[in-house]
DNA sequence: CCCTAGATTGGTATCGCTACCATCCCCCCC
DNA sequence: GGGGGGGATGGTAGCGATACCAATCTAGGG
């Protein structure tokens, strides 16, 4: 029974491992790990000499092992819907991001909002292991995925619900708050006739973001009535909104869509009827997306991070689970983060502030 | 010396795992796994058997254990720069599945075109471990980080670069028949006062483009000279060269930009000057990024199928990496997809036709 | 000065799966 | 009918890391 010096499976050289930066800096593999892990009971001296090694070696910590080993890397789902869609862009790179950084997978699963396809997507979604879902909007709002995903145990974090229910986790900006500044900057600028296009009714942002405009336009007093219009979050609802906006008289100086989408629209239609943004109306939007930059003149917009956003939304999954898992599972937490008024060049005074 | 039953680390139920389902089918361990992988060498009642158990049992491979144990799991960078960034959006769907599928794990690095930036990003993907590199545009024409990566000694897939160096893989659309298809469209719609936007001369897909422009132009002959600006890709650039090709006499019938946000940015000048689009001019554009549905008109363009390409670059990496490691490295393959014209709004034939 | 608590470190047993090899068996051919 | 060839299956030994516990050492309290 001898037993071979080392039976290297795959010829390819290996990578170097933990007991190579062990026996290269004189301690055991334990230690090594408790040193990359940033446990504690190590002494400075030896956590120094550890890195040393880790450093000299090249040493990067096997992934698979690690996870195998601490049954850890459990997968993650991200759920998208039909996001306004460069939303996604930002909200992957953010959320994937954090999935690297904890060594979780994240599995992409696309659902429509029907009930059927909400359904089978939690079904792929359970057959791949998955053990906790990121909800971007609009899929955050649909009681129907929720429903779905309670019923298969799964932990899950809403992105930007504005207020979700109390037992789901949630990670969103102040809605309400972001759309008062965003009116009261607009009151700053000597804006009196406003317009809004509200955003879809099935979102509790697109109320929030009304109720901020309204609490603005309230505490300013002493305005004509603002022109409303409901909008559906999509271009093509505000171009329908804006021709609203635009036919009745006065005009307004000022709109304010719930959305980058619908503010495009907006200025779209200005221009078919020669208004020029900002000289004869000031268009602002909501949500910062990659239409606000790329539209000429450039949308003032609130900004959120969405790549912030959804990191944070990630950790909070791994959090969740993990400390699920030892039996402190603490109560559904409701994150805010700060949004950011973004000036560009579709805001202005008015022409002839009658005031 | 007596063997504990079984010491379950956490006391959380395990998940159902090879050996499970092994027992559940009467088979070893071994077949199960043959089976799940779609090994040879196992009979169709034995796979039958076993699928069904795997079936019953709801068993999904532990990905982290399967990677271990297969010396597998590598890691694949995504090294994205500044893409149109609609592009990412859509780019990440499609990488991001592909290695979902194939049990790799996918490491996002942004990196600006500076050469400095750009090595410190290659070090971050070493380090990182990461032994493949997806290159989407713009990066993907950048020697300069190719020679980085390739000093790594980083596979690279380089993705929509129409003419790549012969020594990395490739995956792209045929920009130079996309465009001639797109021109020999317009010409077919009437228009004989052609106008075209030249895309950013660092990437070699603009002079693609611009060769398929010019095949088609002459292959229908008899045309005034088309009037050609040179733009960047850009919003901004598009602006500029629309300027120009809507100041001199005769004002081209037909726009045809590069690249999507161009085309925008021609719609938003003819607008300015109370051109309608398309019954004073047709615009198209190239790329079908989101900006395409989402102005007014809608844009008629080329669509690629971004995830697709995405996904099938990673693809190429795995094989490569896999392949490569059983010393059947492959020569660099260059893989053509499938683009598509799609027609919306923006194009129509010319109002008075000249001829 | 002994004893306990806590800090520090090492050893061992897995984690779930697959590579590699040994084995067994069936069938065909000389 | 025996020897091969190859299909089908099982056994064994890790992959690289961490969990858990034991062992050692240091410092105070009584």
């Amino acid at each position: 029974m001898n037993k071979p010096a080392r039976k290297s499976r795959s010829g390819a050289r290996r990578s170097v491992t933990i007991k190579d930066v062990a026996r290269y800096a004189g301690v055991s593999p334990m230690t090594v790990s408790r040193v990359v892990n940033g446990g504690q009971y190590v002494s400075d001296a030896t956590r120094q000499t550890v890195m040393q090694a880790v450093r000299q070696l090249g040493y990067s910590p096997n992934l698979a092992a690690r996870n195998l080993a601490s049954a850890r890397g459990e997968r993650m789902g991200l759920l998208y819907g039909n996001p306004s869609a460069s939303y996604l862009s930002e909200f992957l790179v953010g959320a994937l991001d954090a999935a690297t950084r904890h060594g979780v997978q994240l599995v992409l699963e696309k659902c429509e909002m029907t009930p059927a396809a909400s359904r089978r997507a939690v079904r792929r979604l359970v057959a791949g292991g998955v053990v906790g879902v990121v909800l971007p909007p609009p899929l955050c709002e649909s009681a129907v995925i929720r429903a779905e995903l309670q019923a298969a145990r799964m932990r899950i974090v809403a992105v930007a619900a504005a207020r979700p229910p109390a037992d789901v986790m949630c990670v969103s900006i102040d809605d309400f708050a972001a759309a008062r500044e965003m009116t009261r900057y607009l009151l700053a600028l000597g804006h009196t006739r406003l317009g809004f296009i509200k955003g879809h009714p099935n979102q509790t942002a697109s109320e929030e973001r009304w109720r901020g405009f309204t609490a603005a336009v309230q505490e300013h007093g002493n305005l004509p009535a603002p022109r409303v219009e409901q909008g559906f979050f999509t271009f093509r609802s505000g171009l329908d909104a804006a021709r609203k906006l635009l036919s009745g008289e006065p005009l307004p100086s000022a709109i304010f869509a719930s959305n980058d989408d619908m503010a495009a629209a907006v200025m779209a239609e200005a221009h078919r009827r020669a208004l020029e943004v900002p000289n004869d109306l000031t268009v602002v939007g909501f949500d910062d997306s990659l239409i606000a930059a790329n539209i000429w003149p450039g949308l003032t917009t609130i900004h959120q991070p969405i790549a912030q956003m959804a990191g944070e939304a990630v950790d909070m999954l791994v959090a969740s689970v993990r400390g699920g898992k030892r039996g402190a599972l603490a109560e559904p937490v409701h994150r805010l983060v700060a949004h950011e008024l973004v000036t560009r060049e579709s805001a202005a005074r008015p022409k002839s502030t009658t005031a």
